[in-house]
DNA sequence: GCGACAG
DNA sequence: ATCTTGTCGC
């Protein structure tokens, strides 16, 4: 089943050009999920925020998580409480940024390229670590990168979206680029080393399970 | 067998 | 991912 929807996705990628894309992102998503480690209940959070990092929209689903996690295998714990989350949004991103790894991923499949092939929308993939490969450490200034490689292939890149600050590992979830993934995540940069739509749903995620915690 | 290992 | 104290820096 992977090799069939990594198909579709290799297929889908090449039909976007980053002038396509640019004037089509009107609206970004990020998404994120944190869990409660005594009872595995998970709060998956959504925002929607424009191309002026204004937020539009907060989406949010509490379900529990009943597949642990096994490296390589994310989407199976996380992606059916954010198909139930994404369901609920009013409007639909261009684009959405997920935490976590694109084709950078064993199988050349990680959650982003699942998300994406799941509801046919454009996606990137941001984590904070690697998963798979091997990259040079990138200079240390914001907006350098160096590129992943894994079995002889570029399958993303380490970005450094802040000084004096770890990088973090973009790559392309479905029907976008390395490059377009690079200058879509920079572009979403504010002050600090995760990328605004994602950071924001962190936060709400984990406010989400304090607030039922409380 | 050993180490590595998104979240 | 989650837990968790102090600490460094803008």
């Amino acid at each position: 089943m992977y090799e069939d929807l990594r198909k579709i996705q290799n297929d889908l990628s090449k039909k976007v050009s980053l002038s396509e894309l640019k004037s089509e992102v009107n609206i970004v998503a990020g998404i994120d999920i944190s869990v409660d480690r005594y009872t595995s209940i998970g709060y998956c959070a959504i925002i929607l925020i424009d191309r002026d990092l204004k937020t539009l929209e907060e989406a949010s689903f509490v379900d529990e998580i009943k597949i642990p996690y096994v490296p390589g295998f994310l989407s199976f714990r996380e992606l059916p409480i954010i198909e139930k989350c994404f369901t609920t949004l009013k409007s639909k991103p261009d684009l959405v940024f997920i935490d976590g790894q694109g084709i950078a991923h064993p199988r050349g499949f990680g959650i982003a390229s699942h998300f994406g092939i799941t509801f046919n929308i454009p996606t990137i993939g941001c984590a904070k670590s690697l998963l798979v490969g091997n990259y040079k450490e990138p200079e240390n200034l914001k907006g350098s990168f160096s590129p992943i490689i894994y079995q002889s292939k570029i399958v993303g890149a380490a970005l450094r979206t802040k000084s004096d600050t770890k990088p973090i590992f973009v790559s392309p979830g479905h029907m976008i680029t390395i490059d377009q993934s690079i200058k879509l995540t920079l572009s979403f940069i504010d002050k600090y080393r995760i990328p605004e739509p994602t950071r924001r749903a962190d936060i709400l995620s984990k406010k989400l399970r304090r607030f039922h915690q409380a």
